[in-house]
DNA sequence: GGGGGCTATGGGGGG
DNA sequence: CATAGCCCCC
């Protein structure tokens, strides 16, 4: 047996690798090789004999399943292939499919995204004439979910004097029958949402037809959980199913870390970690606390930070690197300089540190952050890639031809149904539909049988049984076609190209090329034969394509050796890490959160946000706050993070070096008492008294222009429109003379 | 039935 | 600020 891999390991390390029969947990710290203990363990029982089919390893993103995947490869070869790794959701999505004949469901069930379920919780209240102010469907959903996550079904629900007294208070009495129509309406349509792909799992495993639960018992005689502190009551009850029984040897192996909890909000708990003991006397636990990762300053840091949390299991992490780097600090006037300072220290940390761009990220607390970000590196040059946020996949035009399919594969899938019965446009307009949906409550059939036998008029009737004609034609090509093929026949069938096509707009015309990305994307499925990662025969359709991106995010995406800096929430960050790392408005009421300052422990889960920001950089790390900033379209002045106070100040630097006419050292709350005086801008940006900016209408090419960075420039083009107009100007004397700028933002004098 | 424009409202994180 | 939903008019 090869056993090197075991040398690169430390004691605590290997112990974790080689423990390998009965219940473990693994408690690791940020950077202490958890995904080397995961990968090793795995590699190490598959050398030990074990088939990899029989372990099923649980990761948070498919991504992170794909490389341990590859990491695995590397150690056993192409065995690897055959191990069950991939998310809760993907994992138990694909069982599903089995299994779903089991439960009542049709195997080519319909994954209902959130868009899907809002919008059907949207129409539930209408229909049961509840007002919605009272039931906001966001509030609603979340309460669905998180009955769903603790095991509630709507009869429970119902029995429950704490929820129902909540609702009462809450103006909603009538949200469990809300919950139950909307599962009923899920179930009829033969649709899953998010929480249903748990659900039903565990479902099916309580209801244990045909001992179907025995079966997985015995597949998977090894499970691995990582990122456990993640997981909900629900996703815990379903392990214990598979793991926990009479004469089971129990061989689950969970790696997490309580300090890293940031899934509170969708019922995470690190209950789950403490209880763990309890439910598994035998348990063998190991500590990973050296830190591998980051510099002496971001280890001390993040130590600092987290002690300030009440719950939490007793660790302290260390690291033996000396470097003595200090946390930078910077303080911006507004938001906007927030962008420009990040983007300036970014080629800084280019020029000076010589960091490539991959190895830079910009991290921040909400999604709408990242605009400012955007549009400074855009100024500057430097290629950026935005996660999180709209996925492609959210994409309208995406999302109508992807309905499409979804109702050829399965004729009940109503948000499918409702989404392009009208488009592109048939003359089925609110009216008719009102009928339809009505008629198919009353006889309490599914929409697509009301659309065949609702009585409407003759050209209604007539334009309908088109439309059914057409998808059933469609179904029937998904049947012997693979997904490429029905994909592009639909496309083009069902008008949407045409549709597309006709529309002459910019906007247009990019979607044409989304829908061809889309095209392409589905090409690739159905012809690359190394796209299935699992040990079932290769399947290329429809339904098994549709499963596949309703669960995929854009973390997920191959990484495509491109060389862009990261923009994306620190939630999505979580298992990243970076050289350099900007963790941006760190101001009270962003982070933390206005809304996290109401809930119970929320500020605890803040600080473990933060925990896990700092602790993503290996060598430089750089906080930053502004002192405004926009927020729907207001003006707003924060406070800076109470999480800034918490570092030491001897780890901090708070004096901003590069742009001298800047800097100034950083108060903090403490000692200035929220009494943060505005700066006078225009001073602070050191722009000489006579700088006049000219409008950008008024550049044109050939001009002699001032820039107050790059100096004096010959304007040789100007393109775009109006915010989009984008001049590119020489330099003489500066790297990359000649330069692409948006009029919108720079400030241009005209000089003759 | 369809389109355009206006207003009110919400506002976090993600599979 | 973005977007959903509404009203009004054709």
């Amino acid at each position: 047996m090869a056993l090197e891999y075991l040398n690169d390991l430390n004691d605590v390390q290997r112990q974790a690798v080689t423990s390998t029969d009965g219940p473990v947990m693994v408690i690791a710290g940020p950077g202490s090789g958890k995904t080397r203990v995961l990968t090793y363990r795995i590699a190490h029982l598959i050398e030990s004999g074990v088939y990899p089919e029989q372990i099923l390893a649980l990761t948070f993103t498919n991504k992170a399943a794909r490389e341990m995947k590859e990491r695995i490869a590397k150690v056993v070869g192409d065995r690897a292939r055959r191990l069950w790794a991939g998310t809760f959701h993907s994992i138990f999505a694909r069982i599903l499919r089995v299994e779903a004949g089991h439960i009542g469901y049709p195997s080519n069930f319909s994954i209902y995204d959130s868009a899907d379920s809002r919008s059907l919780l949207t129409r539930i209240i209408k229909e049961m004439n509840l007002d919605k102010n009272n039931y906001p469907v966001g509030s609603v959903l979340a309460r669905i979910s998180s009955a769903k996550s603790n095991l509630i079904t709507p009869k429970l629900y119902a029995q429950d004097n704490d929820l129902m007294g909540v609702d009462r208070f809450n103006n909603r009495p009538m949200l469990y029958a809300v919950y139950n129509k909307y599962v009923s309406q899920c179930k009829q349509a033969g649709a899953m949402d998010f929480d249903d792909l748990l659900y039903r799992l565990f479902e099916l495993l309580q209801k244990n037809p045909e001992n179907v639960l025995d079966k997985y018992r015995r597949r998977f005689s090894y499970v691995l959980v990582d990122e456990f502190q993640d997981t909900n009551f629900l996703q815990y009850s379903i392990l214990k199913k598979l793991v926990k029984y009479a004469k089971s040897p129990e061989n689950i192996c969970v790696v997490g870390d309580d300090a890293q909890s940031i899934y509170a909000f969708r019922g995470a708990t690190i209950d789950n970690i403490l209880n763990f003991q309890h439910e598994f006397p035998n348990l063998s636990v190991f500590k990973l606390e050296q830190n591998y990762r980051s510099t002496h300053c971001i280890v001390e840091a993040a130590n600092q930070v987290i002690v300030q949390n009440k719950k939490q299991i007793q660790k302290k992490i260390w690291t033996d690197k000396l470097d003595s780097t200090k946390i930078k600090l910077v303080k911006t006037v507004s938001d906007t300089e927030e962008g420009r300072r990040v983007a300036d220290m970014i080629v800084e940390h280019k020029n000076r540190h010589h960091i490539p761009n991959k190895e830079i990220a910009i991290l921040y607390r909400t999604n709408a952050q990242s605009r400012v970000f955007e549009e400074q590196l855009r100024r500057y040059n430097i290629s950026y890639k935005v996660f999180g946020g709209l996925s492609f996949y959210q994409r309208k035009e995406i999302k109508d031809l992807i309905a499409y399919l979804r109702l050829s594969v399965n004729n009940y899938d109503e948000e499918a149904l409702m989404r392009i019965v009208n488009y592109p446009k048939r003359g089925i307009g609110n009216s008719t539909l009102d009928a339809i949906s009505q008629y198919a409550a009353e006889k309490d059939i599914t929409l697509w049988r009301s659309l065949m036998e609702c009585p409407l008029p003759n050209k209604a009737k007539s334009t309908l049984k088109d439309f059914v004609k057409m998808i059933e034609h469609f179904g029937k090509k998904a049947e012997s076609l693979n997904a490429f093929e029905v994909a592009t026949l639909i496309a083009s069938q069902s008008g949407l190209i045409d549709n597309l096509r006709s529309d002459n707009s910019l906007e247009g015309m990019a979607r044409l090329e989304n829908l061809t990305a889309l095209l392409d994307g589905i090409k690739e499925f159905s012809e690359n034969d190394e796209a299935t990662d699992d040990n079932l025969p290769e399947d290329k359709s429809l339904a098994t394509y549709l499963q596949n991106i309703a669960l995929v995010t854009d973390l997920d995406e191959e990484n495509t050796e491109r060389d862009y800096v990261t923009l994306m929430s620190i939630h999505s960050a979580k298992g990243l890490e970076f050289d350099s790392v900007f963790v941006a408005g760190l101001e009270e009421n962003i982070f933390p959160s206005m809304q996290a300052m109401e809930e119970r422990d929320g500020i605890d889960e803040e600080r473990r946000l933060f925990y896990v920001a700092i602790t993503r950089a290996r060598k430089l790390l750089t906080l930053s706050f502004a002192g405004s900033r926009y927020r729907y379209g207001k003006i707003v002045y924060n406070d800076p993070s109470r999480f800034i106070e918490e570092i030491p100040v001897d780890l901090l630097d708070s004096m901003v070096p590069r742009r001298a006419e800047a800097s100034q050292p950083v108060r903090l709350r403490a000692s200035v008492r929220g009494n943060f005086s505005q700066p006078n801008p225009q001073k602070k940006m050191g722009i000489p008294a006579d700088f006049e900016a000219a409008l950008p209408h008024q550049i044109q090419a050939g001009m002699k222009v001032l820039h107050l960075k790059f100096g004096e420039g010959k304007v040789l083009s100007v393109d775009g429109y109006n915010d989009a107009k984008v001049a590119t100007i020489f330099f003489q004397g500066i790297s990359n003379p000649q330069r692409r700028i948006m009029l919108k933002f720079a400030k241009l004098q005209i000089l003759n």
